[in-house]
DNA sequence: AGCACGCCGACT
DNA sequence: GTCGGCGTGCTC
């Protein structure tokens, strides 16, 4: 019988990252369990906060007095044994409060809301209660927080008793419902009940046969009157002699093409495996029955099949009555793959992406935690879904850069995997045509597994790549986007009624405003960023702080006219491409024309359909699009990316013109590809266009061994931020005193230098890297170094850790 | 985060 | 003399 729980509660802060004990109210007993959420009191005063139980029983020295848990938020767990663990972990890795990593883990909808709330308690002055209250009798105190005026009277009011603040946490999680209807008498008294019925009465004779039909079930409504013909009025009459009950049942909401397959529904049996995807299978089948949480890497050409060994590998999992977790980057989650995973394990599919709301996202959050789904499809979060004897774990793009989280608690959903893989002796996939360089090391070093397929299912050669050297091309015909030779292809293509995709590469590409006259660049006022043109809302945006303000028809700085919008946006590419293929479709992808929910999907069935003979996008168009009559891609400008200040700049850049190869030829009629550059001797282009990971990855990993980066050398990233540059930088500089002093000597500290882009949200930034391949005094050093430096106010210098940063800039 | 306590300047 | 500015420290 627990009598103390400890409770880590949602004020995210250094210095309450810890555990705070409550005691157990006697009307709680046997009902508080770990990982459940609970209301506790925090603080003076009245103050009430979420929190969730992460341990039982266990003494505390504290010596005051232990207030009590309030209230349980939940009748089951919503965290269980292994995610509780994990975000103890997690936390500890990543360097962020617990509290925000066991949020990640959960839908939002479980975060409650605290809302401070005054209530008029004893007569006040009419204009108050009128101007202030609106005639109310209370008031949410965020809506005039802002107003300092109302909040010194409100505090005045309070200090002469008249008003009171309150607090109240409300749980937004709310299962969604449809009315039920229930017999309330039994057969006999149904039929009891017709007797006394007026001939006439048909509808009602039908309905108390019907109930008769389900008595002590309930259905829903719309069921019911579907199943007896009845009309929803009948069953009102119903309600009110007493034969039935109207009662909310809880139903899961249906996210947009996600409907479940019909009950009849034949799923789609296994393709048969080539040689090669065979050894592979088994390879992994062997460990999910062994229960061996080892570590594979499925490296396989573009078209080789590595889906269908997934797929067969969550079968296993099945078969031996556990379940499966499959990773795959946002921007691929396509409704194609994940109808082929749904057409084979039908309704034990549970689909987490960015597009659900939030309601959906809670309901395919439950269905996991009940046990209901089995087989879970998702985007980087999904690592945390709450799955119960998982069998195998798959990463699909295992080298995809958006499996690591940018902000806190900045985590890598791989790591995570192979955490839970130990925890559930369970196989890791990590599954890639261009594996990370990390990755491959492991597998060269025999850490992970190697399962290579080197061949295409189809055993169709992989396109053509033309590499197109965009230098003589500019200074014969000036300024263009297009070489004769693209042109001349997608011509040819329009000619056959094919299909052509062309992408736009815009890492590091910055579009901004420049005076033609005196070269002022148009730049937020709170960072240090150029300005990026959004004509779908008229404005000039920053991409960091959302600062927007109209376009300017003058200078502001010189007053000319002359000021002109520079860069290659995709809406600029598009109008050049209009008028040199005048009766060429077009359909523009970009962040412009997706951001309406269910627009990337509209936009992709239209070029699927052949409404276009062109999709033009940027990076977002690379992934997973399989279009039969697509024989021609594109690449207008394949090395923006090379010159960025990015280690890994080349990793990406292959993976890049890898990925986007890929989506030419898929089907029967043959494809091409042709990548437009300034630099068609780098490396990076030259491999790529050869379609040789392996020599890639060779001289890049000299060059990595070279320059001391990953993976030869293990990193962390140090940031320090303050509205003074100064500070900032004075705060660095000590800190890499510390470090220098306490680390061992093979450790390489670089920096402090400014970043990038040294100012963001009115804040001027200072990083520190270091590298190294063994270091057992670094975590410990930096934890205490976050609590050294423990921000207290905006006047403090704010430090944040990123272990294995994806970029240094 | 939110709240109280506490120590210095401009006011009924 | 007091009201209230926000720096400092604590929350089981």
């Amino acid at each position: 019988m627990a009598q103390l729980a400890q409770v880590i509660v949602d004020v995210p802060t250094m210095q309450t990252n810890r555990p705070y004990t409550y005691q157990v109210p006697t009307r709680l007993e046997n009902q508080v369990k770990l990982g459940m959420r609970v209301v506790v009191p925090f603080g003076n005063g009245k103050r009430q906060v979420q929190g969730f139980v992460v341990g039982l029983d266990q003494p505390t020295k504290y010596n005051g007095q232990l207030k009590a848990i309030d209230a349980l938020m939940d009748l089951q767990p919503v965290i269980g044994d292994e995610l509780l663990r994990l975000s103890k972990w997690l936390a500890d890795q990543t360097y962020s409060f617990w509290i925000s990593s066991i949020y990640t883990m959960l839908p939002n909808m479980l975060k409650a809301k605290s809302t401070r709330v005054v209530k008029i308690v004893d007569e006040v002055d009419e204009r108050v209660t009128f101007d202030v209250f609106h005639g109310k009798d209370e008031l949410d105190f965020a809506t005039v927080q802002s107003n300092p005026q109302i909040v010194s009277l409100l505090l005045k009011l309070q200090k002469r008793g008249k008003v009171r603040f309150e607090y109240v946490v409300a749980d937004k999680a709310k299962a969604k419902t449809t009315v039920g209807i229930r017999p309330q008498l039994n057969f006999e008294e149904l039929e009891e009940a017709r007797t006394s019925l007026h001939a006439n009465a048909r509808a009602q004779n039908r309905l108390l046969s019907y109930l008769q039909s389900i008595v002590g079930k309930t259905i829903k409504q719309a069921d019911a009157e579907r199943i007896s013909g009845l009309k929803a009025a009948t069953f009102n009459t119903g309600v009110q002699k007493g034969w039935l009950t109207k009662v909310p049942i809880e139903v899961y909401r249906t996210p947009l093409g996600q409907e479940p397959l019909p009950d009849d529904h034949h799923l789609a049996k296994p393709l048969a495996l080539n040689d090669e995807q065979q050894a592979a299978a088994d390879k992994i089948e062997q460990a999910i029955d062994d229960s061996q949480s080892r570590v594979f890497l499925l490296e396989g050409v573009t078209g080789s099949g590595k889906t269908e060994v997934y797929l067969q590998s969550i079968a296993k999992a099945l078969q031996n009555h556990k379940t499966a977790l499959m990773l795959v980057p946002e921007i691929s989650l396509t409704p194609q793959i994940v109808n082929r995973v749904r057409r084979r394990f039908g309704s034990k599919v549970a689909v987490l992406h960015s597009g659900l709301s939030a309601g959906e996202r809670f309901d395919e959050w439950r269905r996991i935690n009940r046990g209901e789904a089995q087989v879970v499809v998702g985007a980087r979060s999904a690592i945390f879904a709450p799955l119960t004897n998982i069998g195998v774990i798959i990463l699909d793009e295992e080298h995809e850069s958006s499996y690591k989280q940018d902000e806190a608690p900045r985590y890598h959903a791989r790591e995570v995997a192979k955490w839970r893989g130990k925890y559930n002796d369970a196989p890791i996939v990590l599954g890639s045509a261009t594996p990370s360089l990390e990755s491959r090391a492991r597998a060269m070093k025999g850490v992970y597994q190697l399962l290579q397929l080197k061949h295409r299912v189809n055993k169709r050669p992989l396109p053509p790549i033309k590499v197109v050297d965009m230098r003589p091309e500019i200074k014969e015909r000036g300024e263009s986007n297009f070489s004769r030779e693209l042109l001349t292809k997608l011509t040819d293509r329009l000619a056959k009624n094919e299909q052509s995709i062309l992408m736009l590469n815009r890492r590091g590409f910055s579009s901004f405003m420049m005076c033609r006259d005196c070269g002022e660049v148009l730049k937020c006022p709170n960072c240090d960023i150029s300005l990026t043109l959004h004509m779908d809302s008229h404005t000039m945006k920053c991409h960091y702080c959302g600062h927007e303000e109209p376009i300017p028809r003058f200078c502001p700085h010189c007053g000319s006219r002359e000021i002109r919008y520079y860069g290659t946006g995709t809406e600029k590419v598009e109008r050049e491409l209009t008028s040199l293929i005048p009766q060429a479709r077009i359909i523009r992808m970009d962040v412009d024309t997706t951001r309406r929910k269910g627009m990337h999907e509209k936009l992709l069935r239209q070029f699927g359909q052949h409404q276009a003979d062109i999709l033009l996008g940027t990076q977002m168009i690379a992934k997973g699009l399989d279009f039969p009559n697509v024989t021609l891609v594109g690449v207008l400008n394949a090395d923006t990316g090379l010159g960025l200040p990015d280690f890994r700049s080349s990793e990406r850049t292959f993976d890049l013109l890898s990925q986007v190869s890929g989506r030419a030829g898929r089907a029967d009629k043959k494809g091409e590809v042709v990548i437009q550059t300034y630099n068609p001797d780098h490396y990076a282009i030259q491999f790529a266009q050869k379609n040789d990971y392996e020599g890639f990855f060779k001289r890049e990993m000299t060059l990595r061994h070279q320059a001391g980066y990953p993976p030869y050398y293990f990193t962390v990233r140090l940031m320090a931020s303050h509205e003074d540059e100064a500070v900032a930088a004075r705060a660095m500089a000590q800190i890499k005193e510390q470090l220098t002093k306490s680390l061992m000597p093979s450790t390489i500290i670089l920096g402090p230098t400014p970043r990038a882009i040294a100012r963001m949200k009115r804040r001027y930034y200072y990083q520190i890297v270091i590298k190294y391949k063994q270091d057992q005094y670094l975590h410990s050093l930096l934890q205490k170094i976050l609590q050294e430096t423990q921000s207290k106010g905006k006047n403090d210098v704010q430090i944040s850790i990123d272990p294995d940063p994806q970029y240094f800039m």
